[in-house]
DNA sequence: CACGATATTGAAAACGTTTGCGAAGATCGT
DNA sequence: ACGATCTTCGCAAACGTTTTCAATATCGTG
C-alpha cells in the first residue's frame, strides 16, 4: 500500500515540492506551463494529496461529526442523509457516530470527535441530560444541536415547532368533530416531548376538551413499546374510551396500529390516529398515517449552514431556528 | 477555539513532550509517579490528543470509509448501523458517504476517501460497473465489497447467497401449492439480481413451472417503480394471471402491495407475495411481508473482520463469504 | 568503591503538507 | 540602458504527534 507523495512527484518533475503544492492548489504564483506539466505528471503517477498532512498545517479537517442515536432509525437516517448531502456540496465529509442514546457513550463519542479535530459537530442529543455532559467540550468545537430544544439558550440549535405541531394535529382532529382525544406517549425526558404534550394540552383548553394521557415509562419511543402500551390500554378497558389518539411519535403510532390490528380494531373506523415526524414508514401502503411533518431536509440544511457560519466566524454567537411543521393528511383520520 | 497541545502540558509539567506522550500512551518506560502526575495535569488542562497529528506519524487513521447508495435506504442504514457498531469496538470510526448510486459520484467519493487516508473502505457498490471505476485505486486502500458479487474474483466481498434465497422462496411457494409464479424485478445490472433471477428460474425448472418475468426498465428498485409496474400489469390484464409473485426486492414488493391495495386486490387472498432483503419496513403491522432475510448484522461483522485482516496483514489475499439467507414467513403467502 | 545493568528522561527526526519570505530572472517604462 | 516592478520558483519553518537514540541517574553486586 505504498502511496506516492508530493516529494515523489517533485523529484521526477525536477522542482521543489512547494511548486507541486502550488500547481495543484491553484495558486496564482506559478507559471502556467509548469502547472500543466505538473498536473499531468501527478495524474500519471497517481498522486493523491494526503489530506491528513494538509489538515495538520491548515488547522482544519473539513470534516463534520454527526452523532445521533442510531442510524437505522428512519428519522435519524433521513436527517443523516440530508446532512451529508448539504455538507458535501460545501466541501465537508461526515464522520458518523451512533450514540445508542446512551449518555456515557454519547459523551465518549463526542470527545472522540473533538480529538479527531473535526471542524464542527452536529448532534441529535439523546435527551435533556446530553447537554450537561457535552457542555465542557463545547467551546472546543463548534456544535449545533438538532431536533431538540435546549434549556441553555446560549447554544445554537434547530428544531421543528413541536408545540405548534401537536396544536395543528389537534386542530385537524377538532375540525373533524373529535372531542375525546387521548395523548399517547412521553411527556418528559426531552424538551421536544414536553412541548408536544404542551401543544396538545393547550389545544384541549382551547377546544374545551379534557386532556388525557397515557404515559410511557420507557425512555425512548419504539414500535414495540407503543404496541405494548396500546395493548395494555385496549385490554384493560375492552374498548378505547376515545375517538382519536394523538401520538407523540410515528413509531409510537405504528405500535398502536399493530395493537389495533391484532385487537381487531380498524383505523380510522374505530378511532382516528395522528403521528409526529413523518418518517418514511408512514407513507407506506396500508399504513397511510396522517402525521405532522418535520422538515428534515430544511433542518439539515439550516444545521450545516449554522455550523459553517460558526466555523468561519467564531464570534457569530448562537442562533435558534424553529422550523414550521406541517400536517400531512393521509387516511388514518375520519370524522366522528 | 484554542486547543491545548502536548507541548502546553509538557511546559507546565516541566518535562519534555516526549514524556507526556509516553505517560498518556501507556508506555512502560516511564516512572509511575510522573505518569500519574502528568495524567492528572493533562486532565486538568483539558488536553485532548490531536489524532490527525498522530495519524500522520503512525501512518494510520483508524478510520473506515463506508460508501453506499443512500443512507436513508432502510437496507443501507441497517448495514451502516452494524458496520459502525463492529468497527467501533475494534477502534475504528466511520466516514459515511452517499454515492447516490451514481458512478461518477461514487468514484469521486472513493478517491476522496483514499485521499483522507482511511485505513480501509467498505463499499456497497451501486452496480456492476462500479468495480471498473474503482479498480485503479484498489491497491491503494484495502477494500471490501458488500452485498454484491464481483466478476473479478480476486477481490474480497461478502454477500448473501442470492441464488439460494429465491430458491428458498420458491420452495416455500411450491410447498403451498403454487404453480403459476411471476418473477417481478430486475434481472440485470448487478450480479446480485442476476443470481436472484437464476434461483427463481432454476426453481421453476425443478418444479416444472414455466418462468415468467416482468422486467423493470429502471436502474434501481423503489416503491414507486414497483408500484408503477404493478399497476401497469394489473390494468393491462384486468387481473393477475398468477397465484404468486416473487419480488426481487422488498421495496418492489411494497410497490406491489400499494398497487394491489389501490386495485382492490388483497394479499394473500388474491395472490401470495414474497420479498427479498427483509428491510425493517417488512415487519410493520399491516405489511407483514414474507421475505428472504439477508443477515445484515453478520454481513457487517464479516466485512469489518475481513477488512481488519487485510489491513493488519496485507499479504492475506482475497476472500469471499456467501452468507446463508433465511426465510422469514409472515402473512403475505397462503396456500392456493 | 567501582562498574555494569537498568530505569527514566530528553533531543531530535520524521510523517506530508502549506505558506511566508527571499532570490533570481524577466519584463517594462522612461 | 537602467532601475523598478512583476513573475516564478526554492528554502525552510510550521502543524502536533510518535519513536529512536543517546544521556543521565539509580542501583545492586562483587
Amino acid at each position: 500500500m505504498k502511496k506516492v507523495t508530493i516529494k515523489d512527484v517533485a523529484k521526477v518533475a525536477g522542482v521543489s515540492y512547494a511548486t507541486v503544492s502550488r500547481a495543484l492548489s491553484g495558486s496564482p504564483e506559478i507559471g502556467e506551463e509548469t502547472r500543466q506539466r505538473i498536473i499531468k505528471l501527478s495524474k500519471e503517477m497517481g498522486y493523491t494529496p494526503n489530506s491528513v498532512a494538509r489538515s495538520l498545517v491548515v488547522q482544519s479537517t473539513n470534516i463534520f461529526g454527526l452523532v445521533l442515536g442510531r442510524i437505522n432509525n428512519p428519522f435519524m437516517s433521513e436527517i443523516a442523509f440530508y446532512v451529508e448531502k448539504h455538507a458535501r456540496v460545501r466541501g465537508y465529509n461526515l464522520m458518523l457516530c451512533n450514540s445508542g442514546s446512551d449518555l456515557d457513550h454519547e459523551e465518549e463519542t463526542y470527545r472522540l470527535l473533538v480529538g479527531r479535530q473535526v471542524d464542527g459537530i452536529i448532534i441529535i442529543p439523546s435527551g435533556v441530560h446530553s447537554y450537561e455532559r457535552i457542555k465542557p467540550y463545547l467551546d472546543t468545537t463548534p456544535t449545533i444541536f438538532v431536533s431538540e430544544n435546549l434549556r441553555d439558550l446560549r447554544q445554537s440549535y434547530v428544531t421543528v415547532d413541536n408545540y405548534k405541531g401537536t396544536m395543528m394535529g389537534m386542530e385537524y382532529l377538532h375540525s373533524l368533530g373529535h372531542k375525546k382525544i387521548l395523548y399517547f406517549g412521553r411527556r418528559m425526558g426531552s424538551i421536544t416531548h414536553q412541548l408536544r404534550a404542551q401543544g396538545y394540552e393547550e389545544a384541549c383548553n382551547k377546544f374545551g376538551i379534557t386532556p388525557a394521557f397515557v404515559d410511557s415509562h420507557y425512555t425512548h419511543s419504539s414500535i414495540k413499546k407503543g404496541y405494548l402500551i396500546a395493548m395494555e390500554l385496549f385490554q384493560s378497558q375492552g374498548h378505547l374510551g376515545y375517538t382519536a389518539i394523538m401520538a407523540s411519535t410515528d413509531t409510537m403510532a405504528l405500535g398502536i396500529i399493530k395493537a389495533a390490528d391484532e385487537f381487531g380494531m380498524s383505523i380510522p373506523e374505530d378511532f382516528s390516529l395522528i403521528g409526529f415526524d413523518n418518517i418514511n414508514f408512514s407513507g407506506l401502503p396500508k399504513i397511510n398515517l396522517t402525521t405532522i411533518e418535520q422538515p428534515k431536509n430544511a433542518m439539515a440544511a439550516v444545521a450545516v449552514d449554522m455550523l459553517i457560519n460558526k466555523i468561519t466566524d467564531p464570534a457569530v454567537g448562537y442562533s435558534h431556528r424553529i422550523m414550521e411543521p406541517s400536517l400531512i393528511v393521509r387516511s388514518s383520520c375520519a370524522p366522528v
